[in-house]
DNA sequence: ATTTGTCTAATTGTCAACAATTTGGAGGTT
DNA sequence: AACCTCCAAATTGTTGACAATTAGACAAAT
């Protein structure tokens, strides 16, 4: 249930749905949801210790700000040794399975990209890099969830789009061919310094 | 008061008073801190989204298990990235305040070195570290402490206490003198890849 | 006009009770 | 002895109620 509901309001503060700052009521959520106020309370507290949102003593959560530049290029430092890691430890273990269900990922990627559902792309590109980190590692999955969500990733330009698809497709097909330095190489690509 | 809660269970485990995979019940908690389970189990959540324990659903939460050894290097080159960004931010705003905090926390050190005390010596020795992070970034302070404690860090040598104390010393020195090179290269000696 | 104090409504923090789930063992069967 | 079945105790999950805190509006004083 808890897993449910930070689910649901991660998605929707990464997608931009709720402009930053914004403060996040817990009776609203409570209703919204059918549930009681103590199990919003304990998805919005590990949505905070995420970092997705801000928790302040008797004033609740908001949702959080983007960081400075320099912490931005830390973060994407920090997420990129992850994934290499993740792709170093995965690559082997991948099967035909994966390589369908990241083809899929890919598909819906494409569609929303040519329909410039800007939502849509941001939660699909976090949803195919997730892939092989929690493919890795259950553990690392959520430190690199915690350092993603603080980079406040969003696409505005129309011309990013297909770029984003091509980009994702590249490291789709990297992964396909079981080469760990072409994946390697097209996940650093992707993961730019903003 | 869940940050009390928060701090005391966090501060027990990694002084390593609670063994490895011991379950961490909500009832004895309550009892100790004479608070109501709802706060213990808000503290707990909170406890397992930062890596100090595991979570399972209607099992409740155990201490967490160290990691392999490829991932401990990935903590350990993570946290060095994290530490040195957080001393190129602060460095040019330490005062004479900071460095006489980070001298009392380094005589602490040398007094729990020379007797011996383990729990104590890794606690002060993340409460170091820690310092240069929290005055550079709330935010980073947070990232920075899920990675390190999922690398379960544990003096066992005796030999080793020195070692410790010395290498801090030569930081706080560095820091001291404003020198930012020498601080990192301290910094790196000391975070070691096992 | 600005500040200060006070009241009220909205919100969060805490609690105790109850429901749901898991665990462990007694007792019986093969 | 090994293996099931079922029951009871322990533990976690959820709820609604109440206490404590905060924010905003409004009036009084400077």
């Amino acid at each position: 249930m808890r897993e449910q509901i930070c689910e649901a309001v991660r998605a929707e503060v990464i997608s931009g749905e709720m402009t930053n700052d914004q403060p996040v009521r817990e009776q609203p959520l409570a209703e919204r949801f059918g549930v009681s106020r103590g199990s919003v309370r304990d998805a919005l507290l590990q949505l905070s210790q995420e970092g997705v949102l801000v928790y302040k003593p008797n004033k609740g959560v908001r949702v959080s700000s983007p960081s400075s530049d320099a912490e931005f290029r830390l973060y994407a430092k920090l997420r990129k040794e992850i994934e290499w890691h993740c792709l170093n430890i995965c690559m082997d273990q991948m099967t035909e399975d994966d390589d369908r269900n990241l083809t899929n990922l890919l598909a819906t990627l494409e569609d929303s990209c040519r329909r410039g559902n800007l939502s849509s792309i941001t939660e699909i590109d976090l949803a195919m890099h997730r892939y092989w980190v929690s493919r890795a590692s259950k553990e690392l999955e959520s430190v690199w969830l915690s350092i993603t969500v603080r980079m406040h990733i969003t696409y505005t330009l129309l011309e990013d789009y297909m770029q984003c698809y091509q980009e994702h497709a590249a490291i789709v097909e990297a992964i396909g061919r079981r080469d760990l330095k072409a994946a390697k190489r097209a996940v650093n690509e992707n993961i730019r310094y903003k």
